[in-house]
DNA sequence: CGTGTGATTGACGTTCTTCAACATAGGTGG
DNA sequence: CCACCTATGTTGAAGAACGTCAATCACACG
């Protein structure tokens, strides 16, 4: 089990648990050789840019499963683009309740929720060993300024997290327990196919119950759509691997007459 | 009715319906008197910046009730900035049904959702006889490079929203209808008394259709909870003009032992 | 090999939706 | 100014979808 080796440079110090902090002596990779090279921060053309951009990353992050990069009420400090593997954002609702509300995966952006308050809202956990790059927000803000690709791609990723989160609510309130886990099942496959995997079979890392919070049911109510999905045909299931086997059929479910009517027809 | 004046400078034109549109040679305010100053755009701090700023926002829109500032689909060109009034963003869920998904009042700035797709993913429907700054987004960006508050309070803008929407997912999957209507009105208070309101007195402009959908309810639950609401006397309610009339009440309900458990209680 | 967490399945109850009828407000034209 | 008309709001009764409670199973981990 490793501890973490007390503070770095202006790393953000308190991720609590199994986190190893190390800096790229030629060790880490720098942006212009990982493999999400362009996905995360803009690594696209001027090679200098690259360089100038790599710098605010040198350093990483590792996590063990479970443990946190940061816990709702830390400080503010940086920004953290995945590199390898998960995570959740889990906030806290009325009375002393938690709720799941973003599922993080390569090449995602955390954080950007604590922008503008400079603290943290929610806990983002590993769903599995992961690692991650520390972007220094302060430092990411000041080089926007001398790099306008920069500045805009950090707006565009704050934009997009608001579409994604306005995605969230239009379904949240406008679908039934069959469509919300469909829907759920079919934005990871797309997301993993836009990372170059396969799109049609991976591995679920959050748990049923993270499920059924993230989507605002119960656990037993995900359960018994995943069998029915599976009854049907049109999924393969069994805890944490998935495979689609009708991904046609299931974006039919979507469209399907089925939706449940707090919804207005289009004018 | 005034119809639309053919394109002015560089106005985001396709505002359709009842819209207005006029520069400020003189006539509208420019930032430094207006009464919002410093809660849409940071006109805190040094006058030079203000006149800057206020260049930015030479033109306004004026949009009667149920007019669009713009459609879904359209190009994204500007921000808007709300002087008076209120707006809904209705967006499209599956099967051509729209679903309200945000509500707008004086001092905020919306369209930040189409700053990444440069498409603006929602209509956004004046409420009521309302006015807007617009705000070219290009010309922003520009002048963010030479004013840091400026890039600092755009970064902390869209970081809000995505707080907002956050708090929105955590809640719709997780309460009662009684306590996301609860919700709704306290949350409503809230921000008029930011504005300087009263907080427990005020329109409601939405109808009930529209808080339904934003909800994620029926009209019907959404008709029934008020009225169980103010047969308790906890408001006073007739159509749209509202009254708080226990506030702590309200709140008791938030944090009751009445929530549905999809939530994991805190470690 | 035992313990614990996560997953599954069933029976039952509650909340919210659905369908339908009726009331009220606001706007339009006579 | 009134009559009408449509959009909006209110209320009731019945049914469905999902939550709740509880028992059992399977896997992972020490």
């Amino acid at each position: 089990m490793v501890m973490p080796q007390a503070a770095l440079q202006n790393v953000t110090p308190p991720a609590i648990g199994f986190v190893s902090v190390f800096a790229s002596a030629g060790l880490a990779p720098s942006c212009s050789t990982c493999y999400l090279r362009g996905t995360c921060l803009p690594s696209g053309s001027p090679a200098e840019q690259v360089i100038q951009i790599s710098t605010l990353t040198r350093t990483k992050l590792r996590l063990r499963r479970g443990a946190a990069l940061y816990r709702r009420g830390d400080a503010f400090k940086s920004l953290y683009a995945i590199r390898s593997g998960s995570f959740k954002s889990v906030g806290l609702g009325r009375a002393e309740h938690t709720k799941v509300v973003g599922l993080h995966l390569p090449a995602d952006l955390v954080g950007l929720e604590a922008i503008s308050s400079r603290i943290h809202e929610y806990d983002a956990v590993a769903l599995e060993d992961s690692e991650v790059c520390v972007v220094p927000y302060d430092d990411l803000v000041r080089m926007t300024l001398n790099v306008p690709e920069l500045q805009a791609y950090l707006l565009a990723a704050l934009s997009r997290e608001i579409v994604r989160d306005d995605g969230l609510v239009l379904h949240l309130g406008a679908m039934t327990a069959e469509q919300r886990v469909t829907k759920f099942l079919l934005g990871l496959s797309a997301r993993y196919e836009r990372l170059g995997y396969t799109g049609t079979r991976f591995d679920v890392r959050m748990t049923r119950k993270d499920i059924a919070s993230y989507l605002g049911l119960t656990l037993e109510t995900v359960t018994r759509v995943f069998t029915r999905l599976q009854r049907d045909g049109l999924i393969e299931a069994q805890f944490k691997e998935l495979r689609l086997t009708n991904v046609n059929g299931l974006h039919g479910l979507l469209a399907a007459a089925k939706t449940r009517s707090n919804m207005s027809p289009a004018a």
